[in-house]
DNA sequence: GCTTGACCTAAAGTTGACTTGAAGTGGCAG
DNA sequence: CTGCCACTTCAAGTCAACTTTAGGTCAAGC
C-alpha cells in the first residue's frame, strides 16, 4: 500500500505538519511507520482528515470527533446519539441558512437602519427563535473569508 | 421602553451573566443604564444576542461578528465581502448536510465496516472534495448534544 | 563525506472565549 | 434596620487547539 510521508499529507490535506503531529499525539490519526524519522501515513488518512474537517465545521470538539469516527469503522457511539447529533446538525443548518439570508439581505437592503426593514425583522424573528437554546462550548474555524 | 436587568437577559438568552458582562466589555452589546449596580439592557439586545449566537454557530470570531452587525444597522463591511461570507456559509451548509447524511447513514447502515459500504464511501468522497481547502481559525460551540 | 532541509521531540507559548475568585455594594423582604 | 443575595469590579485562571522554539537527526543530492 502506498504511503505518504508527513510533508505530502500536509500538502494534500492543507494542514501544517505541526497539526498533523498534534492530531497523532491526541490519537486522532495514526502513522503506519517511519522513513528515517519521518512519519508515514496511509492513504485513507487523507479521507479521515477530510472527515475531521467536516466534524470541526460542525462544531464538534476533537475529542468528540475521535469518538465518532473511531479507529476502525465500528461506531463507538450509540445509534440514538448519532441521530441526536444529526438532528442538532439540522438545527444548525437551519440557523446558518437564516444567517446567510440575513447577510445577503444586509448586503442588498437599501434601508437606513436594518431594524426598520420589515423583511430583516422577519429574518431576525426566526433567528431569535432558533438560537436561544443549546449550551455553548467552543469555536470552529472561520470561513476563510476573514480579511485579517 | 422596557428594560431587562442582567439576570433577566441571562434567563432569556441562556447565557450566564459573566458572558454578558464579557460581551459588553468587548463592545458586542451595550447596556442602557443601571439599576443600582445592576446593568440594564433594552429588548433589542435579546435579538442581538440571538444573532451573535448564529454568528458563532457559523464559526465567526466575536470580533468579526462585531463588525458584521455593527451597533446601529449600518454595515461596516463592504457588500462584496458580505456576499463572500454568505457564499462561504453556503459552502459550509453543504458540508454540514453531507456530514449529517453520513451520521444518519452510520446510525443505520448494517455493514460491518463502514468503509465497505459503497454508499458511505460515496458520501465520504464528496466530503473529501469539499473540505480540503479553507484555512482553519477557531472553533464553535458543540451542538449541545455532548455527553460529557 | 559533507551539507542541506525537512523532519524529529519536548516543552513552553499563544489566542479566543470565557469562568472563577476575592472583596465589595445595594435594593428589597421581613 | 438588618440581612440576604444577586449583582459589581478586576485580576487571574482555564480550556481547546494549535504554534513556536530549541536543540537534535537523517536521507539525499552534490
Amino acid at each position: 500500500m502506498k504511503r505518504l510521508d508527513i510533508g505530502v499529507l500536509s500538502q494534500q490535506s492543507g494542514l501544517p505538519p505541526s497539526t498533523l503531529r498534534y492530531y497523532e499525539e491526541i490519537g486522532l490519526i495514526r502513522s503506519v511507520g517511519r522513513h528515517g524519522l519521518r512519519r508515514q501515513y496511509d492513504t485513507p488518512t487523507v479521507t479521515r482528515l477530510a472527515l475531521i474537517g467536516l466534524g470541526k465545521m460542525a462544531g464538534f470538539a476533537l475529542e468528540d470527533i475521535k469518538a465518532l469516527f473511531a479507529e476502525d469503522g465500528v461506531p463507538q457511539v450509540p445509534r440514538a446519539e448519532l441521530h441526536l447529533r444529526a438532528d442538532a446538525l439540522d438545527e444548525q443548518i437551519r440557523g446558518l441558512s437564516r444567517l446567510r439570508d440575513a447577510l445577503r439581505h444586509v448586503a442588498e437592503c437599501p434601508a437606513e437602519n436594518h431594524m426598520d426593514c420589515p423583511k430583516f425583522r422577519r429574518l431576525m424573528q426566526f433567528a431569535a427563535r432558533s438560537s436561544g437554546d443549546s449550551k455553548a462550548k467552543r469555536a470552529v474555524k472561520s470561513p476563510s473569508v476573514s480579511t485579517r
